[in-house]
DNA sequence: TATTGTTATACTCTATAACTATA
DNA sequence: TATAGTTATAGAGTATAACAATA
């Protein structure tokens, strides 16, 4: 099990490891910033799901993942097709154009993680992509949380 | 040396591990939201530096860190004496309070993932330590970056 | 009544540009 | 002339709350 000094020392390395993600995300396409990438990501991971299936994916309140798919579907890149089983409800699909703008995107984040990899062995990477898998699983399995109740934050950074 | 296949899959790992970091955000206290941590952390493991480094090691311009720190200023969690060797900058530095604060926050932090992770093995919570702070190495060494023109994003997710 | 999704609004975080002061 | 830092403004991203439509 893992002791709590180690954990201590993760949650310090994942806050650092945003600055990568940061850098990565620069280097996308304007079109295409980072959460629309991850949006079209899951839904090419996730086939047809609906909207709440989606947010909880993301881990983002489905008010946003709305506003997020409503972009996409503007420009062709999802498809919105009624559920048959719940008109509440609709089901969404990435579209061949929005395959195409994903992995465009992804190329140029493929791009920048191996400008910097470059020195890696093969087996470190793959490590690392493992361990990650297993810490999102690790986190997802919770999932979909108990909707505890939201604290408003507070915090203005003004003068 | 890194296959352009894994650094894909790579890329896909960590847009997934953003909503790990989203989620340990959560439970950080409102006085001190993830921006302000990751500064202070920072802070903590440099000792005494000017902004524009600080604002380097953390991958930010230097615009926003000005405000952060003066947040962190005001707040008396962050000491700013003047620099004896140029008068324009100023050597900041965690203080005492800055330190409880960091410490609260990272218990919390520790809180969330020790909670998901507590299936985890001692060796393998190393291992990904190990290899975020080696990907955060890989990245860091190519900074300051030649500040290459940047872009203007246009990505508007409205109606 | 409860749930799915949308919209309005506000807050966090970041970047660009214009500026001040010093080097 | 160049650099360190500040401030004003705007752009991305997210959350809360109020709402509509359906279950």
């Amino acid at each position: 099990m893992a002791t709590q000094e180690q954990c201590a020392v993760l949650a310090d390395q994942l806050r650092v490891v945003v600055a990568v993600g940061r850098e990565i995300g620069r280097a996308l396409p304007p079109e295409s910033p980072p959460a629309m990438v991850a949006l079209l990501s899951a839904l090419d991971h996730c086939g047809q799901v609906r909207m709440s299936k989606l947010a909880e994916r993301l881990d983002i309140d489905m008010s946003v993942v709305s506003r997020h798919v409503a972009y996409a579907a503007d420009r062709g890149w999802i498809d919105r097709d009624p559920d048959p089983l719940d008109k509440r409800s609709r089901l969404l699909r990435l579209t061949a154009d929005g395959e195409t703008v994903l992995r465009a995107a992804s190329a140029r984040a493929t791009d920048v993680l191996a400008d910097h990899l470059s020195e890696w062995p093969d087996e470190d990477v793959g490590q690392l992509a493992a361990l990650l898998a297993r810490l999102r699983l690790s986190f997802g399995d919770c999932r979909p949380r108990a909707h505890a109740p939201r604290r408003h934050t507070n915090a203005r950074y003004e003068g």
